[in-house]
DNA sequence: TGCTCAAATTGATGAATGTCAATGTATGAT
DNA sequence: ATCATACATTGACATTCATCAATTTGAGCA
């Protein structure tokens, strides 16, 4: 019998951690990320993203997106508003990175 | 005076660390970056990681490159053999994915 | 029923990316 | 000096990607 116990990924796991890191491969993603983990709430909507990036609102909703198919960003929709909030894995990983949520920021809503 | 204390990245830091996930989102480098942390010795040469990517040696050499500037291997030349190692920064991210490097592990070389 | 607003989607475009085949470079052996 | 080996680099090509402008969808309100 082997005793060698394997540390490494699955195949399936290489490709499914590839594509979260992917997804925050991009410096506007990692922002909108960073900026959903600092939100009032832990969340926030396009309309308070968008302003900050410097693009289209359209460009915004399509970062998101992404960012929701790699399992990163959870989207909730109350009445006209869309709130992107952190999933478990998304949060795991700010932690380890020392980007924490703080205890309380000033909610600058937009809309 | 503000005693808000930003948590937030720098938009330097944002930069940089986007890099990293960049490099780290296509999967033959993430799985590199894994043969490299389970080889004996945690180096590898080109020609022991060319065969399991499935790919050109020209490839791997491009692929590995990337990883260097992203600043998550090292090279090493001794003799006609390029080794590449982990950095402190890859060893972090490893580590927080529960990709630890085993006690011992056969080394396969194959130049 | 219309109207307004937030968000998503579509189509287009230029830039970046992954890959290979071929070539170049440097090191060690004969 | 010549040759073989390990690796890096170049050029080409198809694919993917980030972005915008424009349009569409959908929800609440007058």
């Amino acid at each position: 019998m082997s005793v060698a116990v394997s540390l490494t990924k699955s195949p399936a796991e290489v490709t499914s951690l590839a594509a979260q890191f992917k997804a925050l491969g991009d410096p506007t993603r990692l922002d909108l990320i960073i900026n959903v983990a600092v939100s009032a709430g832990a969340e926030a909507c396009v309309c308070d993203l968008t302003p900050d990036t410097g693009l289209t609102q359209g460009t915004v909703s399509h970062h998101l997106r992404i960012l929701v198919e790699a399992g990163l960003l959870e989207r909730s929709q109350r009445g006209k508003w869309s709130y992107y909030s952190l999933t478990a894995v998304a949060k795991e990983i700010l932690k380890s990175l020392n980007i924490s949520q703080p205890a309380r920021k000033s909610s600058k809503a937009n809309c």
